[in-house]
DNA sequence: CTCTAATACATAAGAAAATTAGGTATTAAA
DNA sequence: TTTAATACCTAATTTTCTTATGTATTAGAG
């Protein structure tokens, strides 16, 4: 599942395209099975993106001109590390910043930050 | 639509049963309607929870226990009124508490707090 | 007085996004 | 040699929300 364990996996739908946009936007260059594994590290296997959620996900950034493919093998195996275009860049910080505003509101609505000026 | 202007959309889906049974327990007892003003209200503007969304969600969290409901009579107009059962009390803080680790969790993911320990 | 906007409930068709479950194939390790 | 990890992929289903309706009452504007 996309999220597991600690969270309930409603709560958290509509953040993947962010997730993935600000990891490459991050690190540069990344193939989807190391995405997975980067955000489950990064999160101590709090947030698990399922290649199920991901590759479709990845493809349909990809259709949009947001990322960018080119193919590598090692071995016999394949991998398709991607990339943001420019466009996907300026996609990347609107999406994280999209997030950041409402996580706040989300924060204010629940009584979370109850004087909006907490020191 | 249940998020409008401010934020795209598919970002916030899975938060409004917890924006539901959250208000319901600062509050104590409200109608359907007034939660849609609410929490417009409260976020000027920047989430606006359709009725299309709302209800079939009031009806879901009442079939599983969380809330019960009493009408009430102004003139011949019928307002439904929603209060938290003591399962729905627990569902509450369970749903914040796990948002706001979840939140906690993203702003990491994103980086936007780079040392965990920002004074 | 009449029409519109706001209040107040509700449902149904469709879209969007993830879950679940499957599939192929290579490589490393037990 | 068998399993686990790496690495890609898709399809059916489910969940959740959007969009579009529908009904009805009440307050206010003209």
């Amino acid at each position: 599942m996309y999220i597991c364990s600690m969270y309930s996996s409603e709560l958290i739908k509509g953040t993947l395209k962010t997730i993935v946009l600000n990891l490459l936007k991050e690190q540069g260059r990344m193939y989807g099975y190391e995405i997975t594994q980067r955000v489950k590290d990064l999160t101590n296997g709090k947030i698990q993106i399922t290649e199920g959620a991901l590759y479709p996900t990845l493809h349909s950034l990809e259709k949009s001109g947001e990322l960018e493919t080119e193919k590598e093998y090692l071995g016999k195996r394949v991998r398709k590390y991607y990339t943001l275009t420019e466009q996907g860049q300026t996609t990347a910080s609107q999406k994280v910043n999209e997030l950041t505003e409402f996580m706040q509101t989300m924060k204010f609505l629940l009584d979370l930050d109850p004087q909006l000026g907490n020191a």
